[in-house]
DNA sequence: CTTGCGTCTTGGTCCAACAAATGATGGAAT
DNA sequence: ATTCCATCATTTGTTGGACCAAGACGCAAG
């Protein structure tokens, strides 16, 4: 951690152009995240007070409170009324947001990211069947039960997102788990649209089950295929849903 | 495009939670994005100045430049001194640089981001395989070619990911393809690190030969060992490199 | 038509002020 | 002594104004 935290410092993340032309904001902005580094400061700890920070940086309030409202963009901090602002870990959400953000300009097409799920998903299928334990996938059957309880469309998605997060996580890669919770809002999505048509969780419980299965049986094969099946099954479902909303909306 | 969007924009992407007590700076935000939206503004055009977004919106210049803020943080806007705010498509910048921000914060080791390539790019394999054209194939010659003409660690590291981009653009999948950018400060960085040791543009350039080859073969075994030979290869620099730079910084 | 200059606009920054909200404080009642 | 409540003080939220510097714009001179 220490290393890598080293060198990824010295990473050229703000891409700055003129440091002679830097902003007084933008220079806070990073001012503020070194104090935060500097002082060793954890989710919930308060910054000081707006008025603090300005004198502590020599800069006016307003400098500063746009300031915190880029960091409170970027979910590092969260303001509060009369306590200040203070670390947050919503940052994840803010990626998530910032990221699903861009479907709002140019949506990429469900088809589009049902592939990636495919590509990831059978891509980890080695990973999963060498390393897994029977704890791991046991784990997954509990998962995979919840959906059975679930009424509405809404919670039975967020069950099947999380068994397949679940199935991601198995592959033992923070990168690739991150990179695919970015995608949740969309995912969940298509969830949501597939599962509109008529209530299908015992189906989809059945086919986790299956996927499961082969997976502890280590037989890869079945295993793609079984993702690969379940992965465009849901997409059927998505392209009549399509219609009906665009005539809907 | 146009049924993704309106099922896309069903999304609750917002995630405000109080719909009595929002800021007048969220409100900005939302307003002046409708108000693009409904003017039908489009990349490169200019918003009105901060003083007639204020008189047009009923609030203080102050107000309207922590939105501004905002949204320049988003990458929707960009804002030019004397010019004012003129829309932007910077959105995947700000993407990516809120993406590393997160690596500034919790650091994924580079063995983490190797892996996830080395599950990405072997993943990919049977669609290139599939579909890849011989014009497609080529073209990766010429990316590759070009990193023998650098000199610059920098460069070379730029030429090596631009290869791999590329091979990764040959999966057809644009999800995908926006995922892998996302990781290209950390994964540059690597590269640069792994080049910094001595010139292997030579090397790199070779193995990535072998690597195209091997697709032009459609030989799917000897791609997924070179691949993985290849990312495993540079790792074992990081390493070192680790030290010496937690040394040296 | 080009060029050079002066003006005017505009963003960048800061300050002062007030409103609203809320934690802190202290006193009163039991 | 404890608890409750009113009051206060502090802090954020928001606004308006002020000034500066730099670039855009227009006008005049060549």
């Amino acid at each position: 951690m220490t290393d890598d935290s080293i060198l990824l410092a010295s990473m050229a993340v703000d891409s700055e152009q003129d440091p002679t032309r830097v902003s007084a904001v933008d220079r806070l902005v990073d001012q503020i995240r070194e104090f935060v580094r500097s002082r060793d400061l954890v989710i919930g700890d308060a910054l000081p007070t707006e008025r603090e920070l300005g004198e502590l940086f020599q800069t006016g309030r307003n400098t500063v409170r746009e300031a915190l409202q880029v960091l409170k963009a970027y979910g590092i901090v969260e303001v509060r009324p009369k306590i200040g602002a203070v670390l947050s870990d919503r940052h994840e959400d803010a990626v998530r947001k910032l990221f699903a953000f861009q479907n709002d300009i140019s949506p990429a097409s469900f088809l589009d990211v049902q592939g990636y799920r495919r590509i990831i998903e059978v891509g980890i299928c080695d990973h999963i069947i060498l390393h897994a334990t029977a704890d791991d996938l046991n784990n997954l059957d509990a998962v995979n039960a919840r959906i059975l309880d679930e009424q509405s469309v809404d919670t039975a998605a967020q069950c099947d997102f999380a068994f397949h997060e679940a199935l991601v996580s198995l592959a033992g890669n923070r990168t690739l788990l991150t990179n695919y919770r970015l995608l949740q809002p969309v995912i969940t999505q298509i969830m949501r649209v597939g599962k509109a048509k008529r209530p299908v969780q015992i189906d989809t419980h059945q086919t986790h089950s299956e996927i499961i299965n082969a997976l502890k049986a280590r037989d890869r094969v079945a295993y793609a295929y079984l993702i690969s099946r379940h992965l465009e099954y849901g997409l059927q479902f998505v392209g009549s849903a399509n219609t009906r909303a665009s005539r809907s909306g």
